[in-house]
DNA sequence: CTGTTAGCGCCTTCAA
DNA sequence: TTGAAGGCGCTAACAG
C-alpha cells in the first residue's frame, strides 16, 4: 500500500531524482531516450505522482472550488456539469461542495477549498448577503461569485450572472404580444437578489405595457416542484382571472403543471405557463416547456474565463461583471389569445 | 495573497513552531495559556492550515473520493448527499467525482484521488466489468464498491449493495398478491448487473406464482425519464394486455406516467405502476408513486462504515458483501384488481 | 542534457 | 511542557 515515489524510480533508473521530474512534467530539455526509459519504468513500477506534494512545491494545485446551493436541484447539478466539461478543457480539475449560506457551512467549505490551496473559487449564490463572505474571501483567493449582487459599485466582486432583469422584461413582453393582458407571477422568493431583479424587470415592462400582474411569493428558500405545486394549488382553489403565468423558475412550472393537471386546468388551452432556467425536464416530451434559457454553457464559460483570468493576473485592478442574456425557447406550454 | 505559515505565527509569539503545529492539533501536552495566546494570534492573522503540506507529513488527507456516475439523476444525487453527510459526522471531506465507465474516465479519475492521497474511494456503478478496473485500484487503495458485482466469489471486493434479487422478488409478489397476473417488467438495461440481478428476482418469483411477464429493455446506458416514456409509448402504441408494470428504476415509471397520461391510461385505475428506487420525486403530491425504496441512508452508512473499516485495517484478510434490503412503499400508483 | 542544493509547510520523533 | 532536527515527495533555481 505504499506509495512508490519519484526516489525509487530515480534509483531504479540510475539517474539523479529532479531528472525523474524533468522526465515526468516533460519540461526542459532532456534526453528522449532516458526519458522514455524512465517513464517505461514508471508504468510498470505503477507510479503515480504525489499531487499533494508536488502542488506544495510548485504552488499550484490546478484545483477549482466548486460551492453550489443544491447539487440536487437539476438547475445546479447542470450549471455544475457545463463548469466541469470547460474546465476540464482548461486542464483544471473541480471539487465541487455542496452548501447553502446559513449555519455556516459556506465558511467552512471556503476554508477547507483554501485549505487545500485551491487556485480559485466560483460561488454559486442568489442569497443578498453572501456578497459580504465573498468579499472576504476574495481577498486570500481569486473568486468568481456566479449569481447576482446587489450592485458592483457597493460590492467589489467578480460577478458573472444571466441578466435577470432583462429576463423579467421578456418575459412579460412575451405573454404581452400572445395577447394575454392579466398574469401571474409565480414563486418569487423574497430573500434572493436574483428574484427580486427577475421580478423587477418583469413588472417594469409590465407597467409599461399596461399588463396587469399578481405576484404569488415563495416562501420557502428554493424553487422547487414541490413548492411550485402549493403555490398554483392555492391559485387554483382561491379562483383566478388570469389567463397566463410566469413562473420564476422551471421548477416552479413543474409543480404548477401538476397542480394544473389535477383541477383539469388545460395548458396552454385553459393556460398559459412560461418558465425560467431551462432545465433538462423542460424539454420532455409531455412537458415541453417554454422557457427563458439561461445559457448555462456561456455562463460556465464566462465564469471560468474570469476566473482563470484572476488567477494569472491577481492584481488586475479591476472587477467585473459579466451578465449573459437569457434566450426564449419557444415549446408547447404557452398560446396566442385574443386580449 | 500569500499565505501566512505556521512559522509566521511562531514568530510573532515566540515559540517554536513546533508548539504552534501542537497548539492546533490539539495533540500532546501544552501549557493551555499558551496554547489560547497561539490561537488567538492564529484567528488574528487569518492563518489557514496549508491542508497540503499536512496531509503530506501526516500520511493522512481526511479525504474520501465518491465517483459517481450522473450525479444529475435524482438518485446519485441523493446517493451523494446521504453519503456526504455521513461522511461529515466521521469527520472525513468527500470529494465528488462524475464519470462512467468508459472512455477511460473512471482510470482518470481514480488516478486522480490517489493522487491526492484519498484515504479511501467509493465507486458507485453498476457496470458489468467495472469491477476488474475496481479490483485493480483496490490494491493501492481502500475502496469500497457501491453497486453490484457478479460474484464475492469470482471476485475478491469489498461491495454494498442494496439486495437487487430480493428486490425483484418483492415486486413480483407484491403484484401478484394485488391480483395481477400479467404485467410488464420495463427498462430493464442489459449491461447492468444490478437490473440482471433485479430481473432474476422478478423472473424467478413471477414463475413460483404463475405470473406472466413481457420483458421491454432499455437499450440505453441510463434509466431516464425519457427513455422510460420511449418505451411505455411503443407499449401503449402496440397495444397490451398486461394490468400492471414494474419499471426497473423510479425514472423510468415517470416516463411512463407521462406517456400513459398522453394515451389517456389512467393509472392506477386502468394500469398499475410500480418502481424501484424512491427518488425524492416519486413523493410529490401528483405523482405518489408506489416503490421499493433502496434506503439510501443505510447503503451510504454501510458503505463509509465498511470504508472506514478498511481504511483503518488495511489487512484485514478479508472481503464484505453487505446487502441492504429494500422497503416496499405503498403511495397510490397500484390497485387491486380481481385476477 | 543532468546532478546538486534548497526549500514548500507541516508533523513527528527525540531530547531537553 | 517545549524545542531542534529530520523528513514527507516534489519542484525549482543554479551549476556543471
Amino acid at each position: 500500500m505504499a506509495h512508490i515515489t519519484i526516489k525509487d524510480i530515480a534509483r531504479l533508473a540510475g539517474v539523479s531524482y529532479t531528472t525523474v521530474s524533468r522526465a515526468l512534467n516533460n519540461t526542459s530539455e532532456i534526453n528522449s531516450e532516458t526519458r522514455a526509459r524512465i517513464l517505461e519504468i514508471c508504468r510498470q513500477e505503477g507510479y503515480r505522482t504525489n499531487l499533494l506534494a508536488r502542488s506544495l512545491s510548485s504552488h499550484r494545485t490546478n484545483l477549482i472550488g466548486l460551492i453550489i446551493p443544491d447539487i440536487a436541484s437539476p438547475f445546479f447539478s447542470e450549471l455544475y456539469l457545463n463548469i466541469e466539461t470547460y474546465a476540464l478543457d482548461l486542464g483544471y480539475q473541480v471539487m465541487l461542495c455542496n452548501g447553502q449560506p446559513g449555519d455556516g457551512k459556506i465558511e467552512e467549505l471556503f476554508e477547507f477549498l483554501i485549505g487545500h490551496r485551491a487556485d480559485g473559487i466560483i460561488l454559486v449564490s442568489s442569497i443578498n448577503n453572501a456578497h459580504d463572505l465573498f468579499y472576504k474571501y476574495s481577498q486570500t483567493v481569486p473568486t468568481v461569485l456566479l449569481g447576482d449582487c446587489v450592485s458592483l459599485e457597493s460590492n467589489p466582486v467578480n460577478i458573472v450572472s444571466v441578466d435577470n432583469a432583462l429576463g423579467g422584461r421578456m418575459a412579460a413582453e412575451y405573454l404581452y404580444h400572445l395577447g394575454h393582458r392579466k398574469v401571474l407571477y409565480m414563486g418569487r422568493r423574497p430573500g434572493s437578489i436574483i428574484h427580486e431583479r427577475r421580478y423587477g424587470g418583469f413588472v417594469d415592462a409590465a407597467r409599461e405595457l399596461g399588463l396587469r400582474v399578481r405576484v404569488i411569493d415563495n416562501p420557502g428558500s428554493a424553487s422547487t416542484i414541490e413548492s411550485g405545486y402549493q403555490l398554483a394549488k392555492q391559485v387554483f382553489l382561491e379562483g383566478f382571472e388570469e389567463t397566463a403565468a410566469f413562473a420564476a423558475a422551471d421548477a416552479i412550472a413543474m409543480g404548477i403543471m401538476q397542480s394544473a393537471d389535477e383541477f383539469g386546468v388545460s395548458i396552454p388551452d385553459q393556460f398559459s405557463l412560461l418558465g425560467f432556467d431551462n432545465i433538462s425536464y423542460s424539454a420532455l416530451p409531455n412537458i415541453r416547456l417554454t422557457t427563458l434559457d439561461q445559457q448555462k454553457n456561456r455562463q460556465a464559460k464566462a465564469t471560468m474565463d474570469l476566473l482563470l483570468d484572476l488567477i494569472r493576473h491577481p492584481d488586475r485592478g479591476e472587477y467585473t461583471r459579466r451578465l449573459i442574456c437569457p434566450v426564449l425557447l419557444e415549446r408547447s406550454s404557452c398560446r396566442k389569445v385574443s386580449p
